[in-house]
DNA sequence: GATGAATGAGTATTCATTCAT
DNA sequence: CATGAATGAATACTCATTCAT
C-alpha cells in the first residue's frame, strides 16, 4: 500500500474510472447488490474491460478500501503532526469529522464488507487500522505524558478517539436523521469533541 | 411494533425458529448472502414452509430487525427508569456494552442492512431509534437541569451517547482485534464510560 | 456402477430425460459446444432444472457416459457367455458392429472427452475398458487352448478386438463416407471380422 | 493443399510457429478449450497477430490438420511407392504405427474436431482420406491380382487398414493403459501387423 | 505489420419464489 | 398447512475478434 500516492491519479485512466465508479456503488448499494454490469455502465466501459484491470469483482473491493484508507490516513498523519497544542484535538475531531462524512463512502464500504470477507478484514487491519492506531496511541501517550490528558490507558483511548470518527462519518448517515443538516453536523461535531475532552459531567 | 411483547414466543413455532435461523445467518453471513435455503435448513423446515410465513425474503430481515430492536429498547428503558442516581450512567453503560456484545448479530444486521433497505431503515428509525433517543434525551435534560451533567444539547448528547453503544457493540468485532479479550472489553467499556462522562482532559 | 440395471429406467423421470438429451448433444456437438440451455431445451425442462439432478454440467457427462459403456458391457458379456462356437466370434462381430452403430453416439462422446476429463478417463478405464478387455482377454485366451486361435498374446489379441469395434462403431461416421450404405456397412463389418479371423494373406 | 511442399518452412516466420503451437494445444486441450491468448502466448506473439495471419480461430484448425495429414500422407505414399514385397506389408505398417504415435497429436485434433466442423471434415475427407484410401486400394488390388492377397473387396481391406492405423496411433493414448511401454507397444504393432495378414484362426 | 486494450455476446451456475402434491 | 421439485431471471466471468496506435 502507498501511502503518499494519489491525488494526481488522471480520472482519465480506466482503472481509477471503474474504482470511482465502484466506491459509489458499493457504498449505495453494497457489493453484493452492485452487478459488474452496473459497475461496467457506471465507469463507461465494457463489462469485460473490468476483468482486464482487476482479476474479479472482489479486487475491485480491495482496491477501493485499501486506496480510501490510504487517503484516509495520510491526511490524519499529516494533521497530527502539524497540531501543535494538543488541546487542539478538539479542532482535528472537528475538521476530521466534517470531512469524514464526505468520505461516508468509504466507511460504509469498509463496515458493510469487511465483516464478510476475512482477508479484505485482514488488510484493513492489519494495514491501515494498526498504524491509525498506533499513531494515535503515541500521540494521546505523549499527552498524557505531558499532563495534559488524564492517565488513562493511550491504546484503548486511541480506539475510543477512532470509533468516534466512525460514528460521525458512518452511524450519522446510517441510522440517524437522513439529512442531518450542517448547522446539526456542526454541532454533533464539537459536540463528540467536547465530550471527549471535558465529558458530560459538570466539574466538581 | 410491539414494544412489550416477547418473551413469550414459544420456541417451537415456526416463525420464532426462522427468526432465530435467520437473525443468526444474516449477522453472520449478510442478508444478501444467506440463501432461503440455508434459512429453510437452519430452522428445520422445507424452503417453501418459508414462504407461508413470511411474504418474501425481505419480509424476514424487517421482522428479524424489528424483534432484535424492540427487546433492545425495552431493556434499555427498563434500566433507565429504575436508574437512582444520575451519575450511575456509567455504570449502565458498562453493562450495556457488555451485554451488548452478544447482541452485536443484531447491530450487524441492522448497520449492514438498514442501508440498503430504506423502508426497513425508516422503520427502525421511526419507531426505535427516534423512541431511544428521546428517552436518552429526556434523561440528559433532567441531569443538565439537576445540574450533573454539563450545560450540552441534550439531543446531540443522546446521539453521542447511542452512538458510543455501536462502537461497542459492533465496531469492536468488525475492524478491531480479532478476538479481544474480556479483560480489554471491560476496560474498553469503562473507559468509554469515563471519557463519556470525564472527557480526557486533565480537570484544571 | 450398475452393470445389471437399466432397460426400466422410465423415460418420463427427469434424469433420464436429460441424459436422453444429453448423450445426443454431446455426441452431435461435443461436450464444450452443448449449451446448458440447449441441455435444458432438449430435455424440456428449465435451465435451473439441470443443476438439481446434476451437480454441474460434467456431472452430467459422467453419468451419460458411465451409463452407457454400462449397457455396452452388459450386452457383450452377456452374447460373450452364450456364444458356443469360438469360431463364431465373426458373428458376434458382425451383430455388435451393426449395433454399435446405433450407439456411435456413446463412442464419440467418450472418445473426444475422456482425453480432456482425466477423471472420466479414469472411470471408464477402471470400471469399464478393464473390465471388457479382461473378459475378452479370457475368451481368447480359451479359444487358444482350445487350438481354435493361433498362440498370440491375449492381452494383445483382446485389445486388437475391441479397438476393430471402435473402427467400425466410431472411424465411419467420423471420417469416412458421409453416410455409408447399409450394404456397405454390412461388408465392412463381415470384412472385419473375417480379416479379424483369417488375416488377408492367401493360405500358403 | 500442398502434399510435395514444405519441411522447409523456417520456423522463425510467424505463420509456422502460429501452427506449431497450435497443432499442440489442440491436440493437449482440444480445440475449444484452446484459447486464442494462449495460442498467441504459446507462439509468443500479440493476440491481435493471431488474426493477420488467419482470418479467425478456426481457419487455425484447418490449417494445422490440413498440413499434418498432408506430411502423413506423403510419408505413407513413398513408402508403399518403394515397397518391393506385397508381404512386406506388415513391416510398413509396423514402421508406421510406431512413428504414428509420435504424430498422435495431428491424429487427435483430427478425431476430435473433424466431426464438428463440417467443412474440415470434408475436406479431410476430399483432400486426404480419399487420396490415400484409393492409393491403398490399388496396392492392396494389385496383391490380391498377384495371388498374394485373398479375394476381398479391395476398398473395404483399404478402409480396414487404414482403421488399425488409428487404433494404434489414437485409441492407446485415449484409453487404453495411459503410457503403454514401448515392448507392449512394439508387440502390439506386430500383432495387428499379424492379424491383419493372417487372422487369429489356425490354418486348417 | 505487430500490438494489446477494449469489446460484448455468450457461458455455467445460483437462488427467490411458485405450486402441485 | 408443509413440502420440495421446478422455474427462469439474474449473476460473475470468458474469450474471439476489432482497431487505434
Amino acid at each position: 500500500m502507498q501511502l503518499s500516492s494519489r491525488p494526481s491519479v488522471p480520472p482519465t485512466d480506466l482503472s481509477s474510472r471503474i474504482l470511482a465508479a465502484a466506491q459509489r456503488l458499493f457504498a449505495r448499494q453494497g457489493f453484493e447488490k452492485t452487478t459488474t454490469r452496473q459497475l461496467a455502465e457506471a465507469a463507461g466501459i465494457a463489462e469485460g474491460t473490468l476483468f482486464r484491470h482487476f482479476e474479479n469483482k472482489k479486487a475491485i473491493l480491495v482496491a477501493v478500501v485499501t486506496q480510501g484508507w490510504s487517503e484516509l490516513l495520510t491526511d490524519l498523519l499529516t494533521q497530527l503532526s502539524e497540531m501543535g497544542s494538543y488541546r487542539a484535538v478538539a479542532q482535528l475531531m472537528r475538521d476530521r469529522m466534517l470531512t469524514l462524512h464526505k468520505q461516508s463512502d468509504l466507511m460504509r464500504v469498509c463496515f458493510m464488507e469487511a465483516q464478510f470477507h476475512p482477508d479484505l478484514r485482514d488488510r484493513i487491519q492489519s494495514e491501515i487500522i494498526n498504524k491509525m492506531t498506533s499513531v494515535v496511541e503515541a500521540f494521546i501517550q505523549t499527552g498524557v505524558e505531558r499532563g495534559t490528558y488524564r492517565d488513562l490507558n493511550p491504546k484503548v483511548v486511541a480506539r475510543v478517539f477512532l470509533g468516534m470518527f466512525m460514528i460521525a462519518g458512518f452511524s450519522q448517515d446510517t441510522l440517524m436523521d437522513e439529512q442531518p443538516s450542517p448547522a446539526f453536523q456542526k454541532e454533533m461535531a464539537e459536540t463528540l469533541a467536547d465530550i471527549f475532552l471535558n465529558g458530560i459531567l459538570v466539574q466538581s
